[in-house]
DNA sequence: CTAAGGTAGATGATGTATCAACGATTTGGA
DNA sequence: TCCAAATCGTTGATACATCATCTACCTTAG
């Protein structure tokens, strides 16, 4: 219909979309059941677990705001909407930066300690569960080797 | 800090924290890619993608609701509420079943038709370019051993 | 010192996913 | 035959991600 600027295309073998299925699948289901399980066993999704980590990796539980969006690779703005959002359940807490007028500081609450040092030993459980112990030793190596293979190749498709 | 009533929590190793982050990043950076080019090149997303595809294995573009949700593991409210949406772009069409009285029949339209002709090639050329282009005929065995072990795993967390 | 340009973060609008509740219809068993 | 239960799809509420835009502040060239 449209003329075909470039080669004829490649399109996948019978097997090849039998592996592509599979594999998307997998990712897809493992990232659902991961986060059911954060959501149901410590009311927390993904996405606060990340943040929580995050500002505990620090000695003060004190993260500046756009070290945040940078580590955890999030938008600026989404970061924003999502503290919010987290401070009204009281998960963590906001100052003004001493250093730069225009900064904030993200605090992590005593509650929100409780809730990540319950969330951490169920999250680590159901990962091993789901994953680790299901692989052998060589499975796990050639994960990260082809994990590593694909990623490499996406930095060159950053979003502009 | 709260009692442990489990075991002790077996967590990760070093080496093993590097195989889980890398795995992470690379899914989803690996689906942000994906999307990101199918909205640029032909403005559609995953899931209108994943729609359209279901609709074009028919003979006639036409399926159940019920069936699509199913054959999508969609629920049946998503599914409703992006039908809504892709119709009002024109890409598919809604008709009463005429077997079923509470039923509704989804269908493509021209307009979703020549949307899927355009994206499909493009898909799968990225999808070869920075996956199977990027492992031997070893890897891809690996990594479908891989993930249908870890599937398989996952058909017990099913959502209740 | 001041004006220009850059940076930090907040905000509102839009599109999307999930959940609970609902009305309509079909189905299966008494 | 008739009613209760199950199924089908929709709707509204809520939560989340992204985008464009905005304000306040910092930095630096002049």
């Amino acid at each position: 219909m449209t003329a075909e600027t470039t080669a004829e295309t490649r399109w996948l073998t019978a097997e090849e979309q039998c592996i592509w299925r599979t594999f998307l699948a997998m990712t897809k289901q493992l990232n659902s059941a991961l986060a059911r399980q954060m959501q149901a066993e410590s009311d927390l999704s993904i996405a606060d677990f990340e943040v929580l980590v995050a500002l505990t990796d620090t000695p003060d539980g004190t993260v500046r705001c756009a070290e945040l969006a940078r580590c955890l690779a999030w938008e600026k703005s989404r970061l924003s909407h999502h503290i919010t959002r987290m401070q009204k359940r009281g998960l963590v807490d906001k100052r003004a930066c001493p250093t730069d007028g225009r900064g904030a500081l993200v605090v992590i609450t005593d509650r929100g300690r409780r809730a990540i040092e319950q969330a951490a030993p169920r999250h680590v459980e159901t990962v091993r569960r789901l994953v680790f112990d299901k692989l052998t030793e060589d499975e796990l190596t050639q994960l990260r080797t082809i994990s590593a293979r694909i990623l490499e190749g996406l930095d060159g498709e950053l979003p502009e």
